[in-house]
DNA sequence: CGGCTCTTTGACCCGACTCAACGCTCGTGG
DNA sequence: CCACGAGCGTTGAGTCGGGTCAAAGAGCCG
């Protein structure tokens, strides 16, 4: 897929909250192949291009190629590893060092597929968006980028971010990239 | 696996998190077969009696029985789905409401497989283990088991649940079981 | 120019946290 | 048989992070 998307679930209060981002080169909605009932709903952050795979045509791979089939199964076992970190991040960690931690997240995940430049990355997410990945309102999601801006770690304006501080960031939200499973030269 | 198991993630900072809890049945931690780097711990809530699957029985089952290798995957997209929803009450849902959720689900899951004795179920959480499930601290858990008793939705007394109202704690929970992704008889 | 979406800021409030203490139960050792 | 400590549950007082409400900029398009 080009383009970001996002996971969301809406509760029966109406309250949303997003539960994945997709960057671009993301196998999108391989979740929904196995589960009898989609759980969540999926949206367009911007405009998207993508390729579309139908069931009976992952259905064969499984069958047929079971080393494709384990890397689809490698890439539901990553998303799932994510939530984990996410989870772990929503329950334990303040407002700031979660928003900390989703920028790192970000940033590596964009450039293993190239699409950093330098420190600096494009991403589309508005502050309502942020807000509703990260479960806090959105004036305190602004008032979190304020204080990242002034603590010289992180700049997030005009959708572009750029990291001024990699290893406070990262101290800041307690990040390692492990859970991410990238495979790449250490930085 | 027979018994209670719990999978979690500690920050750097000291702060764990418990991303998943196992009931009697589940197969536990098959997120480790294809990811590199195991991003969390297991850890038994009560004594356990364990079935092992050496990774290269999966790898075989993978190449050769399609159909069961399908099951398993299935098995780790409701894992997801579980985390997911968790993710949604964690960022969405107050202390309370998240609290009558869990409840739900840990009911339905155990109705599957036979745990439930009509409104109760045994569960043996402790209220600092219930904590680090919700992302709450010791002390308001125990504020909030006693708010649900007191609003006669459901008791939880020495390791026991009592349901006293299924509806009103499913409407407080905001609970629908079909992330759940459990096939039986609606109730 | 007006209207829309998104961002920013201030004032006030409340849900959940921290700290601290006390109670209960059970297992262990003198 | 009782004393003691460990682990878990319960409760109160005070604090604070993040929510809500409200209003004002800022960029963008028609």
């Amino acid at each position: 897929m080009e383009g970001f998307a996002a996971r969301y679930k809406i509760l029966p209060s109406g309250r949303r909250q997003i539960t994945a981002i997709h960057v671009p080169g993301d196998f999108v909605d391989l979740h929904s192949f196995l589960l009898k009932t989609m759980d969540h709903g999926v949206m367009a952050l911007t405009a998207c291009e993508l390729a579309l795979v139908p069931h009976a045509t992952l259905l064969r791979i499984t069958e047929e190629k079971p080393h494709l089939a384990r890397l689809l199964w490698l890439g539901t076992l990553i998303d799932a590893a994510i939530h984990r970190e996410w989870l772990t991040m929503m329950g334990r960690s303040s407002a700031t060092a979660h928003m900390a931690h989703l920028i790192c997240e970000l940033f590596c995940r964009l450039q293993l597929v190239g699409l950093t430049d330098g420190w600096s990355f494009r991403c589309p997410l508005t502050q309502e968006e942020l807000g509703d990945t990260l479960g806090l309102s959105t004036v305190h999601v602004n008032r979190v980028l304020k204080e990242l801006r002034e603590r010289k770690l992180v700049s997030w304006q005009n959708g572009i971010v750029t990291i001024a501080n990699w290893q406070g960031l990262q101290d800041l939200g307690e990040f390692s990239e492990l859970y991410l499973n990238l495979i790449r030269e250490p930085r």
